[in-house]
DNA sequence: AACCTCGACAACCGCAGCCGC
DNA sequence: CGCGGCTGCGGTTGTCGAGGT
């Protein structure tokens, strides 16, 4: 494993460690202590320079390094660090007995951060990347009909600040015209092609957007959409609210009548959620002032009709909170505060659910409720993986 | 069977902070 | 206070091996 030896660099050695160079410093450590790292291969007798002495030990020889497969916990508890902490690998370690930061760090690139960004999620942020969200299959597929609903549903999820603001004055123009459209349809009992009706539409708004910008002129969508009125105010969010067992919300068309989109937060700002597009991973949660009561009053969408397209909005994690924990869900931070839905709610969030899960497809298949952002498979985001 | 692709992970590299002089 | 050495951290690289074609 590792790299190959390569050429000796002041007479050092490079490279993998072999089983000699191994037990050498083990016995060295053992009798000595590491004393100074620098002085520790001269000493020992290792042609190797103290950096790389210390990355061995502290990586692959110290006694008390838990070799092997990462629990189900020890996963939900880097996800947990790492949405507060980013990536401080060494403090995330420190909460993860017998794990080290070069092993954290290698299994969150490898492992975890590929699921999230397979389920949508941007592994820096932990906030769903609705930027790259095809808006185009959403139109073409969704039968909501109202562009207020959109709105509702940017506000609620945030994504105002991801989205492209000409993209999503565009996308509500489109959802207008669609709602006149189907209004005149019912009353004139017609059922003409709406998707090419609605690609019709968007090459002509096209047109029309980028005419509006050229002659700086505001029409009735561009003024009444501008990018600061995009946040869902709370009254109507409020408006949405609903148990989990009841009819879906007016919004729920907006996905399609394979979700549902269930919201109970009329207690807790929307806008607060909004993710910040700025990398620093815990930007966000500095701004971001999360009630302490999001746990009862939290965002969900839910899972329906067999779907797995489920969004989540994660509440911040209290920071004081015994991460060594072994039911997360049970406290008010991090996924265990996070929105569940009913499919999920029905299953109990328990982490010893899937303890024992050896398969990916298993873990796969829990970090799927545990995350709760899919993108669903008609927002083709592939391309950006 | 040969080749290719990709996941996994050990190890290296560069930088920043700490500390002693 | 400034400088230099040491340590620790985070990002990145490079190789191995498994699976697919």
């Amino acid at each position: 494993m590792g790299r190959a030896p390569c050429c000796d660099k002041n007479g050092l050695k490079k490279g993998p460690w072999t089983a000699e160079e191994d037990q050498i410093l083990i016995d060295y450590i053992q009798k000595h202590g590491h004393g100074s790292w620098r002085t520790l291969p001269k000493n020992a007798g290792l042609q190797r320079c103290g950096k790389s002495c210390r990355l061995r030990w502290a990586n692959y020889l110290r006694p008390d390094i838990k070799r092997g497969r990462f629990s189900f916990e020890e996963e939900e508890t880097i996800i947990q660090l790492h949405s507060v902490l980013g990536n401080k690998w060494s403090t995330i370690a420190a909460r993860l007995p017998g794990r080290t930061d070069n092993e954290i760090k290698n299994y969150w690139n490898t492992h975890i951060r590929k699921r999230l960004l397979k389920m949508g999620i941007d592994p820096v942020t932990h906030t769903p990347r609705l930027d790259l969200l095809d808006l185009g299959s959403i139109l073409r597929s969704s039968l909501c009909n109202s562009s207020n609903q959109l709105m509702n549903m940017s506000g609620l999820l945030g994504i105002q600040s991801l989205v492209n603001p000409d993209l999503m004055r565009l996308v509500t123009t489109l959802l207008s015209s669609q709602q006149q459209q189907q209004q005149q349809q019912q009353q004139r009992e017609i059922k003409p092609d709406l998707l090419l009706q609605t690609l019709q539409q968007t090459q002509l708004l096209k047109h029309q957007n980028q005419n509006q910008n050229q002659n700086q002129n505001q029409n009735q969508f561009s003024s009444s959409f501008q990018p600061n009125q995009l946040q869902c105010p709370i009254q109507d969010i409020s408006a949405c609210t609903t148990s989990s067992t009841s009819s879906p919300p007016p919004y729920a068309q907006f996905l399609n009548g394979t979700q549902q989109l269930q919201c109970n937060v009329e207690q807790s700002n929307p806008t607060n959620l909004i993710s910040s597009q700025n990398s620093q991973p815990n930007l966000w949660q500095d701004n971001v002032v999360i009630p302490s009561n999001f746990m009862e009053n939290s965002v969900h969408l839910s899972q329906n009709h067999g779907c797995h397209d489920q969004f989540f909005v994660n509440s911040l994690p209290d920071q004081n909170s015994n991460f060594q924990s072994n039911d997360y869900f049970n406290q008010d931070f991090g996924f265990g505060s996070v929105l569940s839905t009913p499919s999920s709610s029905q299953t109990p969030l328990n982490s010893s659910t899937y303890m024992n899960s050896s398969t990916e497809d298993e873990r796969d298949s829990y970090c799927s409720d545990l995350l709760t952002f899919e993108i669903p498979d008609m927002l083709d985001i592939n391309g950006f993986m």
